[in-house]
DNA sequence: GCCGTTTTCGGCCCGACTGTTTTCAGTCG
């Protein structure tokens, strides 16, 4: 897929270079859309080029067909070669800060030589920005506080972001010279959403040999018990040496996060007697083979590593009331999927076959309601058209049954999206907010109690709006909405789209508190997202969720009586 | 640039918000 990667990369960058050059839009389009269907179809490019197959793909025409197979021959677009002569490649960069689009660029650009985001900084700074036509003082402030928060994010990564490196390093270690055991641990074992570092334990005796081993294929810093370098897509790691004896002990100390490990050194210093040394294990007597052998030596529960990150695990692991967490398996229903009645790739159809194949039971279609005209969001008359199509695939008997869902837009007063008449037709309703994010605190939260009080509403989709390393929550009062979901008997979403993650794990504890049930979604688009769903489970997990915290882990009938139960009382 | 077709070019992606205008261009979902 590396090849892929970087046609994509491409492609994303033609379309926004072609927008900043001024040209036709729908045509800089073409070149995103297509970047877009290879990463959604996971396209095998290479393979469709020697079949001549690429042009029967719908949005490959014949000159991106001509440009995409140069780049296979080639490992080059001389289009895009000429094109970031004119255009300097540098600009995209610039509008990924929001509220900057490739106009803006060009102005900023023209104007001033801003090539960079620290050209930009720099010319806000000086005030200079403000003085543009078309800019003001308020944009100038705007836009250093977006510089902020972008270069606040520098660095860091989406845990899945992440997998592919981690996995390259785990295999290196695997086949390193010296290298005793090995494992992950930090942020990464700990599921964190987003990584600053990748983080690996070596147990060795022979550190310099292990270290001369990693700078055959790095550019690395030696310290002497551990090492640390950047990745090609510029993510930190560190790479820690231990001696065998003291591996597990370290193993379970660089998992924890600080104040996890500050009040685990406490309760091990009060029931060892002995003082907390991170490093070395401090009971000489007693070799740890297992992370398990620690806890029961405190004789507290095992604490799985997706929980250490307070000291909330610590506390009920004393009490030995740490719930057996939610698994893959325990999953029957995928919820909230998209089909090219909306913006989709996959027909109903697929998407079901698909759901079927990872062992679901049934599936919940949600494309997008009337108001979301971009995602070309279905009128009541395609709503009916839809839910014959359902009748018609459920009378095929696929080996899975299809449920009549919808995402309904909250509107800014709060309501949904259709006419009562159109809302009883549904089975299922997730209510999100995709407009109007710029509310005050009061406002949006009255907004989407509102949301939740409706008689039609199942599940509150996405709650908080966030999109990871890219767009912060909404100002809301995410208790306040978590407590009518409570008061209501309503579902709360959990999105697993990997750049979502929403509703937060720390949020998850609480509506888990007040007995709020949890719905884990993939929002998905095409049929090889759907598997996003296990991914989210690490997530659950880290929000204490148990099976029966969680109405996807119902049985069909189960689920369809818990769904009709709902806004009836 | 792609698509679909009354096959050779017009439509495609709409509406709301924002900030800067004084009637609108740019951005975003």
């Amino acid at each position: 897929m590396e090849l892929e990667k970087k046609l994509i990369k491409i492609l994303r960058n033609i379309s926004i270079l072609l927008q900043i050059k001024g040209e036709n839009i729908f045509k800089a389009s073409a070149y995103s859309n297509a970047a877009d269907i290879i990463e959604a179809m996971q396209l095998d490019i290479a393979e469709l080029v020697r079949n001549g197959k690429l042009g029967e793909i719908k949005g490959f025409g014949e000159a991106l067909v001509k440009k995409i197979t140069e780049f296979v021959e080639t490992g080059k677009i001389s289009f895009y070669e000429k094109l970031i002569q004119e255009v300097p490649i540098e600009l995209v960069s610039i509008t990924k800060i929001p509220g900057i689009g490739p106009k803006k660029t060009k102005t900023l650009f023209e104007q001033l030589g801003i090539k960079s985001i620290d050209d930009l900084e720099n010319a806000c700074l000086e005030g200079k920005v403000a003085n543009i036509k078309g800019f003001s003082k308020t944009t100038q402030e705007i836009i250093l506080n977006n510089i902020q928060h972008i270069k606040a994010w520098k660095g860091k990564k989406q845990q899945f972001a992440c997998f592919q490196e981690a996995n390259n390093i785990n295999n290196l270690l695997k086949s390193a010279p010296g290298v005793i055991e090995h494992s992950i641990v930090g942020e990464m074992r700990r599921y964190s959403e987003i990584i600053s570092n990748i983080h690996f334990l070596v147990s060795t005796t022979e550190p310099n040999k292990v270290a001369k081993f990693l700078q055959e294929k790095f550019n690395l810093k030696y310290n002497n018990n551990s090492v640390s370098f950047y990745t090609e897509e510029e993510v930190s790691v560190t790479i820690n040496f231990t001696e065998p004896k003291n591996f597990v002990w370290q193993l379970h100390n660089f998992t924890g996060n600080k104040n996890y490990i500050e009040h685990f050194a406490n309760l091990f210093q009060e029931r060892t007697g002995n003082p907390f040394d991170f490093y070395q294990f401090p009971l000489e007597n007693i070799i740890l083979k297992r992370e398990q052998q620690l806890f029961e030596l405190l004789n507290i529960q095992y604490i799985p590593p997706e929980l250490r990150e307070n000291s909330l695990s610590i506390f009920k692991a004393k009490e030995w009331k740490i719930p057996v967490l939610i698994k893959e398996k325990d999953l029957r229903g995928m919820i909230h999927v998209h089909s090219n009645w909306s913006d989709g790739f996959n027909t109903i159809e697929q998407l079901a076959i698909a759901a079927k194949n990872l062992g679901f039971e049934y599936i919940v279609i949600c494309d997008h309601s009337q108001t979301a005209k971009y995602a070309n969001g279905l009128e009541p008359e395609r709503v009916d058209q839809q839910h014959k199509e359902i009748d018609e695939l459920n009378k095929k008997n696929l080996g899975i049954k299809i449920l009549k869902g919808i995402e309904s837009d909250i509107l800014a007063d709060g309501s949904l999206d259709y006419d009562e008449n159109t809302l009883k037709k549904f089975d299922l309703v997730v209510a999100s907010v995709h407009s109007h994010f710029k509310m005050t605190k009061s406002e949006m939260t009255r907004r989407l109690v509102y949301a939740i009080m409706s008689p039609y509403t199942h599940i509150l989709g996405h709650p908080t709006g966030r999109l990871l390393l890219s767009r912060e929550s909404y100002e809301v009062d995410i208790k306040e909405i978590i407590d009518a979901a409570a008061d209501y008997g309503k579902i709360i979403e959990f999105n697993a789209n990997p750049y979502r993650l929403d509703l937060p794990w720390e949020h998850l504890i609480y509506a888990k508190e007040k007995g709020v049930k949890i719905s884990i979604n993939p929002d998905s688009h095409d049929i090889n997202s759907l598997t996003d769903i296990f991914y989210g489970v690490n997530f659950l997990r880290k929000g204490w969720l148990e099976s029966s915290d969680v109405v996807n882990c119902l049985e069909h009938d189960e689920f369809v009586r818990f769904i009709n139960s709902i806004g009836k009382s």
